[in-house]
Order: structure tokens, then C-alpha cells, then sequence
DNA sequence: CGTATATCAGTCAGACTGAAATAG
DNA sequence: CCTATTTCAGTCGGACTGATATAC
């Protein structure tokens, strides 16, 4: 009977819209394939994290990921329930936990990395390779202008 | 001490990553902005997609708009509260309510169409107007291709 | 009958707040 | 004394599910 209204393109080509529904969809795919192998992207955040610069405190890697510090705890917890990081007191700041990545953490993380690639390939394949690289680009921009971490 | 660690850029340059961030962020601004004078998006996404389309079923607007059905009864409860909108039953077909937007609700519709549209502005304040073009081309293809309504 | 609509109650993960304990 | 870190408890809006009553 009635026919699917498509809403105008006011609203369509809105492009704060247009990041919501894309990012929802993008977290929703992310999500149900790390899943599969128990993960969640917070898990590839942290880890990647401690790859690239090494051994830091649960508020350094609050700040290198945008994840908060109170939902750190947690996610600390689970990933050295799963053996991929170690959290040891800071000899010389006793406040501090020093967090870093085992080798299993390592070899988690390329899994993940696998995982999460195909994924953004999935989610760009109507776009060249060239216009990939706009978008990211024009994103990126757009992300450290307004200093989202 | 420690330098705030910079994520690696296999992090920072992840289509989907940027999209959250972006996304986060771009609905807050919207938020707050709308929230000043009482509104929230989804108001501006229903009186629009009303605006549009001419009246409708809160089944059709829950379609046109992406919003849940659930969430839809709430929602023009708030709407016809402030009387933005009207829900009289459909005549028939008796399952039905017809929502119709009303002149308060076009002139509402116009001032969010102006808050929401300097929000995108500052959103997109980087870029070139070709870049914008570009990217919320590049955006819209990927809505499409992934029918994210 | 099976399907669609409007509604309600409730779940669930995410972002975020506030405060305490500890240490610099 | 003020600030930073870790942790806990809890809030709050958003997306989503399930079930019900009603009507097609």
C-alpha cells in the first residue's frame, strides 16, 4: 500500500546523519566478527596501542585510545584474564599499573588485524582505491581538527 | 612525564574508527545545540521526513526515518505535546495513526533546519566546499550501498 | 489464518560522572 | 595542599527485543 517514504534529501545527505548511521553500521559489523573469536574493538585499541608504543600506564592508554579511564579496569581485566597483557605496579610511581603486551597479545593482535581489515573492506567496496583514500583522508581531517583522539 | 601516546596509524586511519569518533562527536554538537531549545534530533528527523512526505503512519515514519517503532510512540507523544504534530486515527484502516506535522511544526522544522545546518558547518569548517562535496558524496554511496536507511 | 500496527516493558552495551583510596 | 592514578558504583540516553491487543 503505501510505499516506503525515502526521507528527503535534506535529511539524507546530512552529513552528521550520515556518520551516525554509517558508524553504527560499521561498530555493528566490527562487533558480531570479533566476536566470533571473543574479542571487542576496545580489545584492538589496547592492543594495538601497547605494540606501537610500548609499555604504558592504564591512564596513558586511556588517553591513546579514547576509551575511560573508569571502563579501562575492566577491559585491563579481561585481556590479562586472557593472558594478552600483563598489568605490573610501577616501581617508581606506586599509583601507576604498567601495562604491556605478551606474546599471545601480539599474535592476537594480527588475528584481529585480519579480522578488522576485512571488514573495512567491506564496508568501502562500492569505493576505488583511490577514493578510499579520499575519504580517509577527508575523515582524518575532519577527526584531528576537532581533536577526536 | 609520559607524552600522551598518539595512537599507530593503523588505529587513527581506520575508516570505521573515524567514523565513531565522528559520529560521537557530531551528535553531541547537535545534541547540545538542539537540547537549547528543547529539541532533540529525532524531532528534527520526523518533522522533516513529515514535512516531506505528506502525513503518515507511525509505522511509514518509523521506516522513513529509522527510528524504532518502540521509540516512535514516545517520540510523538513529546511531538504532539508541543504540538508539532497531530496523531488522529487512520479511518481506513483502523490499526493505524496518520501523523500530520502542523504549522508550529513547519516553523519549528525551519528554526532546527538552521541550528542543525550551522552544526554541519562547524562540523565540516576544514574542508573546501568541493571537499565537502566530495566527502558527503562518498558518504551517501556508502549509506546507499549498505541501505543504512 | 498469517501479517501489520501501535504500545509497553524491559534488556544491553557505551559513554560518561562522582567519589574514594592511594600516592606523587 | 593540590594533583594524578586506579578503582568502584552508578547514571543516562540509544538501539534493540519480546509480547500483547487489535485490526487487516
Amino acid at each position: 500500500m503505501s510505499d516506503d517514504p525515502r526521507p528527503p534529501e535534506r535529511l539524507s545527505n546530512l552529513p552528521s546523519r550520515l556518520l551516525s548511521l554509517l558508524a553504527l553500521h560499521a561498530d555493528r559489523q566490527v562487533g558480531e566478527r570479533l566476536a566470533v573469536v571473543g574479542a571487542r574493538k576496545w580489545h584492538y585499541a589496547v592492543l594495538a596501542v601497547l605494540a606501537a608504543s610500548g609499555p604504558l600506564s592504564q591512564a596513558d592508554l586511556s588517553r591513546g585510545t579514547g576509551i575511560y579511564r573508569s571502563d579501562m579496569v575492566a577491559l585491563i581485566n579481561e585481556l590479562t584474564g586472557q593472558g594478552l597483557v600483563e598489568r605490573v605496579p610501577d616501581v617508581t610511581d606506586r599509583r601507576r599499573n604498567m601495562i604491556t603486551i605478551t606474546s599471545p597479545g601480539r599474535r592476537r593482535l594480527r588475528r584481529l588485524d585480519k579480522i578488522i581489515g576485512a571488514v573495512q573492506d567491506n564496508l568501502l567496496a562500492p569505493l576505488t582505491t583511490s577514493e578510499r583514500e579520499q575519504l580517509i583522508q577527508l575523515l582524518a581531517r575532519l577527526a584531528d581538527h576537532h581533536a577526536v583522539s
